[in-house]
DNA sequence: GTTACGACCTGCGAGC
DNA sequence: TGCTCGCAGGTCGTAA
């Protein structure tokens, strides 16, 4: 499942086969891939045409292939999204949705998504705070951990404030983005808390150490690669991360703790999983799960 | 304004 | 063997 250091590692890898490039053709093979643009399946294609890529940019998990005409090409890779570049001449992947190919008869690029939870679509760019331009869509998503203009302070004061579990606070992409269940489960893993903690009764000490546990495991899970579980996550060249076999908590239900040895749990937690230690991460008095 | 929750979607495995 | 059902989960719209 795409989170940020899956989304960026296809953004660099989109970064090096097609900036610079300029689209020739598109085909949009499933229309719900692109539901988010309004002119639909058949203006997004025109709209492309003739377009040169100037860069590939990344906020959380939304990445946006920036284009010669102040518009931007925006992608979400949603739960089993991937962006492969292939042979021109290479077999259509099963569950490829669009596909771009170039005026320089290069690779092309393969938009492939089995749930297609994910999609694309062409978005004006709008300037935001410290001179940079994003896509419409993105302008509410907040700044991720990697970002340099990521205020530290800002999290810890609007987690704080606050009133909701701080596993649905660090989920909520309007905080802080890029992280998903993944990573919110090994943060807390690292961090000691209880995915149930009332955000409120976090002291400042506690979300900074939360905050940096977050930034240090994406981070690690980055340079490997990101995180795979099967083939719906791999890199624009269709090869898996290997940060799967470093995780402490996600889908570890019956394993022991790598910290204290106790026999971790799964509990349910807004129509999904939840992974934690029992004895690490003790439930906080007084709530509910 | 804030928070919670259901819908969207497809493949896979378990159970019958 | 074939069918049904639950599960995986990111984002958005809607309800409270």
């Amino acid at each position: 499942m795409p989170e940020l250091p899956e989304v960026e590692v296809v953004r660099r890898g989109i970064a090096t086969w097609v900036s610079g490039r300029t689209i020739e053709t598109t085909q949009v093979l499933h229309s719900r891939a692109v539901r988010n643009h309004t002119g639909g399946p058949k203006d997004f294609a025109r709209r492309l045409k003739g377009r040169t890529v100037v860069s590939v940019n990344r906020r959380g998990k939304f990445m946006w292939l920036s284009l010669d005409d102040d518009h931007a090409l925006v992608t979400h890779l949603g739960m089993s999204g991937q962006v492969l570049v292939q042979p021109l001449d290479a077999e259509p992947e099963k569950h490829m949705r669009v596909r771009c190919t170039f005026t320089d008869g290069g690779r092309a690029m393969h938009f492939v998504d089995q749930r297609t939870f994910g999609g694309m679509a062409i978005h004006e760019l709008v300037e935001v705070d410290h001179g940079q331009w994003v896509p419409e869509p993105v302008v509410h998503i907040a700044r991720d951990p990697l970002d340099p203009f990521f205020d530290p302070d800002s999290f810890i004061t609007g987690i704080r404030k606050k009133n909701t579990q701080v596993k649905r606070a660090i989920l909520d992409q309007t905080l802080i983005s890029g992280i998903g269940n993944i990573y919110a489960d090994e943060s807390l893993w690292r961090a000691k808390i209880h995915w149930a903690t009332p955000t409120n009764r976090l002291t400042k000490i506690q979300a900074s150490t939360l905050l940096q546990h977050a930034t240090q495991v994406m981070v690690e899970a980055l340079d490997q690669g990101g995180t795979s579980f099967d083939s719906l996550y791999v890199n624009v060249n269709g090869e898996s991360g290997y940060f799967s076999r470093e995780l402490n908590a996600y889908g570890r239900e019956g394993e022991p703790c790598d910290r204290c040895g106790s026999i971790m749990v799964r509990e349910a937690f807004a129509n999904r999983s939840s992974f934690r230690c029992p004895r690490c991460q003790r439930k906080p008095k007084a709530v509910k799960t």
